[in-house]
RNA sequence: GCGGGCGUGGCGGAAUUGGCAGACGCGCUAGACUUAGGAUCUAGUGUCUACGACGUGGGAGUUCGAGUCUCUUCGCCCGCACCA
């Protein structure tokens, strides 16, 4: 017999796939639907690393698997090209980022066909394809028309040595990665979009979709829903009110300050009355110098300047409080100031402290001596007149109803997630499709002009004012304006990453259609994506965004479900053998190239799968490579042990039934390891047993060949099984026959197991307690000893305790 | 600080969800075949003071029975981070 050169067929097998076109996804098949997805790759010039194929071979797997089980399946790929390496790489050698995109997804093609995954090439999409990026301007435009998309000021970091704006990747602890210059915030009006006006539909959404525990979580926790009430704090002497948001109104009679972050708008209104009003802009000036860096490591410490000259009045008791500015509070969150609580606040009783401010006690438990009492679940009311002695929950309903009855205040909803700053000033993204036009102001390009594509430049760094290269293209920037014909300049920011990648799942259902970014009989027919795995990293933003974006679409019409995603998993990371992070700079990063060409394809896959536990990250092991090349060693030469003995043989009939149960339930729960583990001990038995029969191998290579596709097929086809594996179907269990007729049970005495005895399967208490009792080991250690109960647990124990 | 997760042999990891701890693989030991072995095959491999006892980070508890449940403690990882 030839021995096994998976280089042979393994090229022998992808190039009959593909000239027979073995996966292409077809639209409107009787068949029933499925649709697989994985996270896109971004083509960086260091090609495909063994993470990525971590993260396609769970769903290459069960795409196989579904096909053998009749289903008509989407498995697409494409490129998530636009972006920064791209650009810095063009940069530094002046190539055009086209010219190296091209490339690397080119690099990228070849490398995961080598793995011989069963993508449908046929709709491979490419993020910075006009006729891609033609759509994300399309549903771009869709969210400005209807409100969701407006300009604001906002700071970016901008270096002050290489006199461009970073991405937030591009530096550390304040300094710019590339010079070492000190990065600033500047203040720039740029594009948001209102994904908090979605905030509650994002959350309701979450309920009729299955992700996993910790990615939903993760998904809540960034929306970040508080529920409480605004209240109104009148200004002393003015006509003015402040207001905050609190999620403890109960705790209003213990409000004995108040504090503004120092951007709130009225340190300006006011800074007539104000009279130490310069050592609030000292302080404002101070906290503004901070970067995000020093606002969160020097937190320890709280700063702040009291404001003289300007009194809060406590509306529920009337009291005079003081207001001060600390940079403990944030302008991005609630409404930029809060009532401070120092009784029942931690943040707040650190400051009271330090600035001597009167720390009143209205929650029963604590000693607010020594430090806030927070824990107030079940805390009884003091100190609070018309609340006293209530309940924490009963005083927040009763104390919100009556500021609601004095319009003092009212209930209301905060969340952490701040609107989405959709810019970049960078060039390799995709343009805005607006002009700024001096006499209507902003206007969309007409869907007809779309796309508005990147011009070509002579050079791609950002401007030193902070603006895109495409700024310095006259030609390009100026224009006339839709609306009135008028002269007009382009938008010269980009869109940031997560654009493309918000509805690219979208445009694999139809990925040539000129007239839509879909037809929607295709997205009828294959609606929702019922699998989507990824990267852990991406499932706050990426996974937000997208569901944002389709969710929109779903309002205004354009797709038939609300969520993008019926289910959502992810892998865990594959780190170096030294169990760190793989990364260039230790020398420790695995090419999946290296592992093909010794090993081939079908042994990276079914190692990647065995490696360990698929959620968890886990270190690379080069030896345990050659454990998987083994497993496969092994099957290729079972071919010798074949017999023509028809069905199973007797003696490994269950083990037969019990592997394909095992198999089969392992791989829909992602427990790819021990579903490998199975069929590692299968091949054991018939090494053991010294043959295989016909249909034990059939059965065995189907079960294998999601896992390893190229060598199954060829013994298959070697053995001369009818037809192509992949047109087979998927085999079934029969659970009566998943059990011996007869099972061995262990004997516990007093919780040690002292004997095992055979029984039948499905025998009755009685027959097992008599074969137990006349068992001898069994009798030497009841001998002289009084039973006091026993215990049967059918099929898998019986228990004695003895005294 | 808050939220989540995890701790099992030399290593990656199993354990029907409360019922024989360590499946499967790696590594290691010994042997066979061999000019050779980083190939293959066979046997062994949790620990110890070994016919027995101990053993799932430590300590307690519930139970006939705990890796699994409860409490407590230690350690590690991930996410968010002055969110009012």
């Amino acid at each position: 017999m030839v021995s096994y050169n998976p280089a042979v067929i393994e090229a022998k097998w992808q190039k009959i796939w593909e000239d027979h076109q073995t996966f292409k996804a077809e639209d409107f098949s009787d068949k029933p639907k499925y649709y697989n997805l994985v996270e896109f790759p971004y083509p960086s010039g260091a090609g495909l690393h063994v993470g990525h194929v971590r993260a396609y071979t769970s769903l290459e797997v069960l795409s196989r698997k579904r096909r053998l089980q009749g289903y008509n399946v989407l498995f697409p790929i494409g490129f998530d090209a636009f972006g920064l390496p791209t650009e810095n790489y063009a940069i530094q050698t002046g190539e055009h980022p086209r010219v190296v995109t091209d490339r690397n997804i080119e690099i990228f093609s070849s490398q995961l066909k080598k793995i011989g995954y069963s993508f449908d090439w046929s709709r491979v999409i490419d993020t910075t394809n006009p006729e891609y990026y033609k759509w994300t301007q399309w549903i771009f435009l869709k969210l400005f028309e209807n409100g969701l998309a407006f300009r604001d000021k906002t700071y970016v970091n901008f270096c002050n040595g290489c006199r461009v704006v970073l991405a937030n990747e591009d530096f550390r602890e304040g300094k710019c990665d590339r010079c070492g210059s000190e990065v600033v915030q500047m203040q720039k009006d740029v594009w948001f979009l209102r994904i908090r006006e979605y905030a509650e539909k994002l959350l309701d959404g979450l309920n009729e979709v299955d992700y996993l525990p910790r990615i939903r979580l993760e998904q809540e926790n960034w929306i970040g829903k508080s529920v409480g009430a605004e209240v109104d704090f009148k200004i002393k002497d003015t006509d003015d009110v402040l207001r905050v948001f609190t999620t403890r109104p109960d705790t209003l009679y213990g409000a004995t300050f108040m504090v503004m972050s120092p951007e709130h708008p009225y340190l300006h209104k006011y800074h007539n009355q104000i009279e130490n009003i310069h050592e609030i802009h000292h302080y404002q000036i101070e906290s503004q110098k901070k970067t995000e860096f020093e606002r969160v490591q020097l937190a320890k410490e709280k700063t702040g300047v009291e404001l003289k000259g300007l009194k809060a009045i406590n509306p529920v008791n009337n009291q005079e409080i003081s207001i001060w500015v600390a940079d403990y509070v944030m302008m991005g969150y609630g409404t930029g100031a809060i009532m401070a609580v120092p009784g029942h606040d931690t943040r707040d009783w650190e400051f009271a402290t330090k600035f001597n401010i009167p720390i009143v006690e209205v929650i029963k438990g604590g000693d607010i001596t020594k430090e806030a009492y927070t824990d107030t679940n079940d805390g009884i009311l003091v100190n609070s007149e018309l609340i006293d002695g209530l309940r924490v929950k009963e005083a927040i309903e009763k104390i919100t109803d009556m500021l609601e009855a004095k319009g003092l205040g009212k209930r209301t909803v905060n969340y952490k997630m701040k609107d989405w700053a959709f810019n970049r000033q960078r060039y390799w993204g995709e343009p805005f499709p607006v002009v700024h036009c001096s006499d209507c102001g902003i206007v969309a390009v007409p869907e007809k002009d779309l796309p508005v594509t990147l011009p070509v430049v002579e050079r791609y760094e950002p401007t030193d004012t902070g603006e895109s290269p495409l700024a310095t293209i006259e030609e390009w920037v100026n224009t006339t304006c839709p609306k009135c014909g008028g002269k007009a300049k382009r938008e010269t920011d980009t869109m940031p990453q997560w654009a493309g990648s918000s509805w690219y799942f979208l445009r694999y259902i139809d990925n040539k259609n000129n007239e839509a970014f879909a037809s929607k009989e295709k997205l009828n027919y294959w609606g929702q994506v019922d699998w989507y795995n990824g990267g852990m990293e991406h499932v706050t933003r990426h996974l937000l965004y997208s569901r944002f974006w389709h969710r929109f679409l779903y309002d205004i019409g354009e797709v038939p479900t609300k969520e993008p995603y019926a289910k959502r998993t992810a892998q865990g990371l594959i780190l170096g053998g030294d169990g760190d992070k793989m990364s260039k700079s230790k020398g420790n990063v695995v090419n999946p190239n290296d592992i093909i060409e010794e090993y081939g394809a079908d042994t990276l896959r079914t190692y990647v799968m065995f490696i360990g536990d698929y959620e968890k990250p886990v270190p690379w092991n080069e030896n345990s490579v050659k454990g998987s090349k083994r497993f496969l060693d092994r099957l290729w030469k079972l071919q010798e042990m074949v017999t023509n003995q028809k069905g199973f043989s007797k003696e490994l009939e269950t083990t037969m039934h019990r592997t394909i149960k095992k198999v089969s339930q392992d791989l829909e729960e992602m427990k790819y390891n021990t579903a490998v583990a199975a069929l590692m001990t299968l091949i054991n038995e018939f090494y053991d047993y010294g043959s295989v029969t016909r249909d034990e191998l059939k059965v065995f290579i189907i079960l294998l060949n999601p896992i390893a596709p190229h060598i199954t097929e060829e013994i298959w086809n070697l053995q001369g099984y009818e037809g192509m594996l992949n047109q087979t179907q998927w085999p079934t269990w029969e659970e009566d026959k998943t059990v011996e007729d007869i099972i061995e049970i262990p004997v516990q005495i007093n919780g040690k197991v002292r004997a095992k005895v055979n029984v039948a399967k499905d025998a009755d208490e009685i027959s097992v307690k008599k074969t137990v009792m006349n068992d001898e080991n069994v009798k030497t250690f009841i001998e002289n000893k009084k039973i006091i109960k026993e215990i049967f647990v059918p099929g898998k124990i019986y228990n004695i305790v003895v005294k």
